[in-house]
DNA sequence: TCATACTGTAATAAAATATGTTACAAATGT
DNA sequence: ACATTTGTAACATATTTTATTACAGTATGA
């Protein structure tokens, strides 16, 4: 779940970029955000999935970057950790018998990928230096 | 509340839009979309704060549209009923101390700001008449 | 080699939000 | 009058998000 993942995300990252040499503690993470640890480990997880950051346990562990920020834009976290913007659907199995009914959700997902794909490239012309370099 | 207001809300005037001379029961909407006919009323009660639809209580009553399906399009609707598309905020008052923490939300804002203005963008160049036709 | 400081992850709890229902007053057509 | 419909408030339930606890595993360095 965590609905906020993308915020949350790109905050460690931003973090994250700020001190490229260092491993950075979860707790360190937390702090800045206001937030539990357990959480930032998660989104950490994601993160690793997608190799964007490594981490070292134990003693002085913590996480950092695997690439340089330019490399990262903020489209390539959005797909990280959005699975698609959507305005809403109708989630309770509309009519079948009603030709509207019947399609609505179809229908909606092609207006919302339109969206996602205009997000998308609005989010891909932003890199990580970019949004970091307002801090 | 109601998250899913834009969906509802455009499969309401669909349907207003295929019969855009008679009163339709909130029953008969609610029918359409499997969902309680006070939620199509609530909803309904939206569209009227904004002259979009006007509805005629006691017996063979309902609602219809007030203008031509041509004349309205879907960031009218978007406006009506989504606050703003967001892919999420630090909610727990970041960490002030924090030179990422005290401006994150701020930053945010002004990317989501830029992305609302996009899906704005596309969507007022679809009208409702557009949008029913597909049915 | 042992205490300490971390990560990793599952399980659970709490809070927030969204959705659904009930109830009933008020309006209108027949 | 009566049946049908809107309008709303109050309440109930369900779902989703966020937070916490707990604890096993790993590296560091005194």
């Amino acid at each position: 779940m965590i609905s906020g993942k993308f915020a949350i995300t790109l905050h460690i990252l931003t973090l994250l970029s700020k001190f490229p040499d260092e491993y950075l503690s979860s707790e360190f993470l937390a702090g800045s955000m206001n937030l539990h640890p357990v959480l930032i480990r998660k989104e950490i997880a994601n993160l690793k999935k997608h190799n964007i950051v490594e981490s070292k346990e134990g003693k002085n562990g913590g996480t950092r970057l695997l690439r340089p920020a330019e490399k990262i834009n903020l489209d390539d976290i959005f797909k990280m950790t959005f699975e698609k913007v959507t305005l809403g659907y109708s989630k309770n199995d509309p009519n079948p018998d009603c030709p509207v009914g019947k399609n609505i959700n179809n229908k909606l997902d092609e207006l919302y990928d339109e969206i996602n794909k205009k997000i998308s490239t609005e989010l891909s012309t932003i890199s990580l230096t970019e949004f970091s370099g307002k801090f």
